[in-house]
DNA sequence: GTTCGCTCACTTTTT
DNA sequence: GTGAGCGAAC
């Protein structure tokens, strides 16, 4: 949408020319994907099992619509959860129908959608033009003056659990007047819904929305507004949703309201991949659809085009031990495959160094390291096995972590943009008025705040009023002087010059990029670094402002796809994608399924966490590894563990168990015997029957189907280059030599101490002697 | 106002 | 075992 227009054949003409070339868009369809995407009239439910093209289903159909000339592409409401769907689903639309996909404003996510309706009728909603829109920690920061002004204990009721309470509101649908007075009770004595009302009113004289307002104040919209509502049931012909089993009942609202208008209603989704309960998604959505919208025809995409048969198998076997399903037999025509591998492990330092080893050799077999992932229930659980590849050499990808725009010093990078742009936004200045440190605390920043309140302006210009008067003193004075000094000093060059230029000034101007350099910790390297990148990143954008404009929306970034890397993540990140191999680690009791999960949820928390294990077996083409450890290290202690419910749920004959590398190896689950399994007889109480030879064993023939692997590979060509990428033991001697000063990301700074091929033992300020492969440090 | 040190908790997370 | 957040000491 921010291409430049050109001279090129209107909209319609392109489309039909898509369609005249032979509708590229169903080529290759199989019948249930092609009656979902030609049954455009009426409610349509397609249950799309893992890997049945559901994507594929979706954008299709968009281009079917406009091939058709059923509708404008203006005429089209296409939902989505994640800004990297919406992308995608542009992206391949863009595939099938040329540019027409530039005309489809209505693309987009629940939230982007919503804003873009807001912005259209904000006055209606109490709201003014040019609204901001308010992420977790300005939400927080309000929540506490809130919960301060209303004279309540802040530390027996702290702001984060209140936001938490909000939010779920919200996506329940739920303003401050329709919350229950039990529900109330949930916060400081009942007064949860007064609070609740308080800060919806600070919101507005702020002139903010948080994410949760975007939909709610959708629906207040549409509800006291039956003229607005009408007015958008002319525009959309079609609504299109995507992941419809993660849908809020705000989100369903809205939907239901939306969908008066038209009856062709499509909602895609899967049952089986509802994860996300615990943040409102209501998989009652998807069950009672056809109650929802009568007469609607349902659609089941079963053929899998992703999994090998094994694989297939385990998974819908697991699965099928949930009660309250739609209900889907998957199945493939691809063969049957590599069993999957089950491994009890002694404990989660051997699982974690049996995993990476298995993963040193995939490298120099010369796999392709971006198809395999470790995929976990708990991101703590990563630690061990980034602490491994980092000793080994293996290079590895975290995907799940903070985002970028959710890291403090883009924030406050951010934060310091949106203060010279917009001196309304309270929220923003309030971040950095006292960073960096300038000697303006609490006590200073609160009378700042109660004039402003008392006289019914913006804190900043409060700032610039104090700082006339006696009401703070010394230094706490001079700083916010300056500081207001400095803010007016920039608006007058907001207009003058680029606003690359503009950005990179403030931040040094401020002291803020100082402040990083003057950091001696190891991440602060780092933080100035993506820094750099924000400046870079807003080269992309015309203004400052559509650039903030964009931040508050999108907080993702495409990451650069560098070189070969393992991808290290939690279940719920991988959701949606695929590998060649995958190791599914850490299938104990307690941690998967989650004690908590059970201890909160009941039957319905367990049922979500098995269709967690569903999407770790589905994300694999080829291979699935399941491992369990007897003992854990959690919390700093040492527990032993039993092996989770969900690994005796794998249908017998599409496993194979394999035997740990450890020197225990083979007599591990001997140590469950005596403790008593509280799940009954589990296969792994007696392992040395399986195996008559020890030519039998699973080691030997994972040996023997390795040896062929490799055999294969190295016929196809050679890919030794690649191969080489991964560093191994072998590698030449490293070309840094003791006494060298380094710095790695993680460590920081440090001194070698050890040189040993190209790995390096090193001395790190702070951090201990570690050792480290010489790629990953730097010449400091 | 800032810094140090203690205590607490610790699943998953998009917008 | 570790990091965040808060209260008490500088």
């Amino acid at each position: 949408m921010t291409e430049l227009s050109q001279a090129k054949p209107s909209i319609s003409e392109r489309a039909l020319q898509a369609s005249a070339s032979g509708a590229r868009y169903l080529a290759g369809l199989n019948d249930e994907q092609r009656t979902a995407i030609e049954t455009v009239d009426g409610p349509v439910l397609v249950l799309a099992g893992a890997g049945t093209g559901k994507t594929r289903v979706l954008t299709s159909r968009i281009a079917h619509i406009l091939a058709a000339g059923r509708a404008y592409p203006s005429q089209i409401l296409a939902v989505t959860f994640t800004n990297k769907a919406a992308r995608e689903m542009k992206e391949r639309i863009g595939g099938y129908v040329g540019d027409a996909i530039e005309g489809m404003p209505w693309l987009g996510t629940f939230h982007s959608i919503g804003v873009r309706i807001l912005r259209r009728h904000c006055e209606l909603v109490d709201l003014k033009s040019g609204f901001t829109i308010i992420d977790t920690d300005d939400q927080i920061r309000l929540l506490k003056q809130v919960i301060e002004v209303e004279n309540i204990d802040k530390d027996r009721w702290p702001a984060r659990q209140l936001a938490g309470l909000i939010d779920d509101w919200k996506n329940r649908g739920l303003t401050p007047e329709r919350v229950s007075k039990g529900e109330a009770f949930a916060f400081a004595n009942g007064q949860g819904a007064k609070l609740y009302a308080a800060y919806q009113k600070r919101l507005k004289e702020l002139n903010a929305a948080d994410f949760g307002d975007l939909l709610l104040e959708c629906l207040r919209l549409f509800q006291s507004h039956p003229d607005v509502l009408q007015d958008y049931h002319r525009r959309f012909k079609y609504i299109l949703v995507d992941e419809y089993q993660d849908t809020n009942v705000a989100q369903y609202l809205w939907l239901r309201l939306l969908a008066q208008g038209s009856p062709n209603i499509c909602c895609v989704g899967d049952d089986d991949q509802s994860i996300y309960g615990w943040r409102g998604a209501e998989v009652d959505n998807i069950l009672k659809f056809e109650k929802d919208f009568p007469g609607a025809t349902v659609i089941r995409l079963e053929r899998n085009y992703r999994s090998t048969g094994h694989i297939l198998a385990a998974a819908s076997g697991v699965i099928a031990h949930n009660q309250g399903r739609l209900g889907k037999t998957l199945f493939t025509d691809d063969e049957d495959g590599n069993r999957v591998t089950v491994t009890g492990v002694w404990d989660d330092e051997e699982e974690a160094r049996g995993i990476s080893d298995d993963i040193e050799n995939l490298g120099k077999a010369a796999e392709d390291l971006n198809e395999v992932a470790i995929l976990l229930r708990a991101s703590f659980q990563m630690r061990a096995f980034e602490d491994r590849f980092v000793t080994l050499g293996i290079p590895y990808r975290v995907i799940g972590g903070p985002r970028f725009y959710e890291r403090q010093e883009i924030k406050d990078a951010i934060a310091y943009l949106e203060t010279a742009n917009n001196p309304l936004n309270d929220l923003k200045f309030e971040r950095i008025v006292n960073v960096p440190k300038r000697g303006i605390g609490d006590t200073s920043v609160r009378k700042v705040r109660e004039l402003a309140r008392a006289r019914g302006v913006p804190l900043f210009q409060a700032a610039r009023d104090i700082v006339e008067t006696e009401e703070i003193g010394g230094k706490a004075r001079r700083s916010l002087a300056q500081l207001v000094r400095s803010f007016e000093r920039w608006r007058n060059q907001i207009e003058t010059q680029r606003h690359t230029a503009f950005a990179e000034m403030i931040l040094d101007e401020s002291g803020y990029t100082a402040m990083w350099q003057a950091d001696k910790s190891p991440q602060a390297q780092s933080r100035l670094e993506n820094l750099k990148e924000l400046i870079r990143f807003m080269d992309e954008f015309e203004t400052l402002a559509g650039f903030l404009e964009h931040v508050s929306l999108v907080m993702d970034t495409e990451q650069a796809n560098d070189g070969q890397r393992v991808t290290l993540m939690t279940l719920h990140a991988a959701k949606g994608l695929e590998f060649d191999t995958v190791f599914l680690p850490g299938w104990e009791e307690g941690l998967f399924p989650h004690q908590r999960a059970l201890d909160e949820s009941g039957l319905a928390g367990l049922e979500e966490e098995r269709r967690l294990a569903y999407v770790g077996l589905t994300r694999a083409r080829r291979t699935a590894k399941v491992s369990f450890a007897q003992n854990r290290r959690t919390r700093g202690l040492y527990q032993s563990a039993t092996a989770s419910r969900f690994v005796d749920e794998l249908p017998e004959d599409h496993i194979e168990i394999q035997q740990s590398q450890s020197p225990f190896g083979g007599s591990y689950s001997n140590f469950n015997n005596g403790f008593g399994n509280p799940y009954g007889a589990s296969r792994f109480d007696e392992p040395a029957k399986r195996f008559e030879s020890s030519y039998d064993t699973p080691g030997w023939q994972r040996a023997q189907s390795q040896w062929r692997r490799q055999g294969e590979k190295s016929r196809r060509g050679p890919k030794l280059i690649e191969g080489e990428l991964v560093a191994s033991s072998t590698a030449a001697q490293s070309s840094f030599s003791i006494g060298t000063r380094v710095h790695h990301q993680k460590f920081g700074f440090g001194e070698v101490v050890e040189v040993d091929g190209n790995k390096l033992t090193v001395e790190f300020e702070g951090n201990g002697r570690k050792r480290v492969v010489d790629t990953f440090v730097q010449a400091a």
